[in-house]
DNA sequence: TCCTATCTTGGCACAGAGTGTCAGGTTGGC
DNA sequence: GCCAACCTGACACTCTGTGCCAAGATAGGA
């Protein structure tokens, strides 16, 4: 689905373990908010001990956001053919749109439940930009080996304006879901897209 | 030079002990590192103790990150005359060059003295772009205010993107900088807002 | 099937972050 | 000079995050 998986039973209980941690983060922080759970609750919850947890994850944050795995692989395997910065842009905002169609359906639900929390937790914002670094850091990669050419600065604004692209796409998906409306995160996304073209023509 | 100051002699005391942390905070993290330095050894060479060290930055990361004071003032004093999106950009960016403009050139050492930190440090970088959430906040609350025909979609994209560029706009100065190579701030954002430009045309 | 190298886990122990509380000292206003 | 508001240091405490080691589980070859 992701990234390559062999699969072994010790990969596949990995997987099982991190996904009930995350489920056990997830329904805490629901219930009682971000601070007043413990790693150890979470740990008790999830079946595990203390040190396992951190095995897992490096805070209790990392816990309840997954990262942005889907996005991160299409960055890094992104197909360039061009200099024409237009170009370059459209190409990445295709493969970013494909990243974004492969959240099925039936993952909406478990989005929202995400995108609620960051709403009523500020830590947890903190935190996730934080994580967005890395999907900035790997665009940059990905564009500096790709466009040798062009100069650093443009690089590195396109990664940034890129991801802030993105994360403002989410937010607004997220913000709409909890008002009832349900829209395809990719129509949003190519709204958001809209939006930047209109702003600096 | 940036908020209000009632000049008693509390507040006095106040803005010094804070510059003596940030500053004994600073000296120990290009000396030993971040994970190194302990709340304990700044608070030592600060002169203060432990517990006082928490009741003026809420972390060590915050201490040695001044945090933008002069672009989230710029932000919400904003002055807005029109609803056509390129003449909002437009303003936004008169502001943000004001308020980059008003780092003096004796402030670029210090400037320079957190770049390189965050360039060693990447968890600096996190707490840093935690930070920027309240630059974000803040030109969106401005903007929802100023334009209330604008959907909120536009409004919040407008707002992640100004932030992604004035971010990326300081780290490339900081990068010509390390390379000796001294440059105006302001030059470097007009430079960015160039490349914004330029991608989507 | 068995045997061994490798991986995973839990328990113990510990340093450090961050916070509540309180008593004592300082500042500002009257 | 006096009182209220504020600031500080000290103590105690919970929680995070990590090193270490012994025990159990797994993979893969003999």
């Amino acid at each position: 689905m992701d990234d390559a998986m062999p699969d072994g039973l010790r990969e596949r209980r990995r997987r099982t373990t991190q996904l009930e941690i995350h489920e056990a983060a997830l329904a805490l922080f629901e219930e009682q908010g971000l601070r007043a759970t413990t790693v150890q609750q979470i740990s008790n919850r999830a079946g595990i001990s203390h040190r396992t947890f951190f095995r897992y994850f490096a805070s209790k944050e990392q816990a309840a956001i997954p990262g942005q795995r889907r996005l991160l692989h299409a960055f890094e395997s992104l197909e360039l053919d061009g200099d024409e910065p237009g170009d370059v842009l459209r190409a990445i905002e295709r493969a970013a749109m494909a990243a974004m169609a492969e959240v099925g359906d039936g993952q909406h639900e478990g989005q929202l439940r995400i995108t609620r929390l960051l709403a009523a937790e500020p830590d947890l914002q903190a935190s996730a930009s934080g994580q967005d670094l890395q999907l900035v850091a790997a665009l940059r990669d990905r564009l500096g080996a790709g466009l040798p050419d062009w100069p650093v600065r443009r690089i590195r604004l396109v990664a940034e304006i890129v991801v802030a692209t993105w994360r403002a796409a989410w937010q607004h998906w997220g913000e709409r879901a909890l008002q009832g409306v349900v829209v395809e995160p990719a129509d949003v996304l190519r709204e958001c897209m809209a939006d930047l073209r209109l702003l600096v023509r």
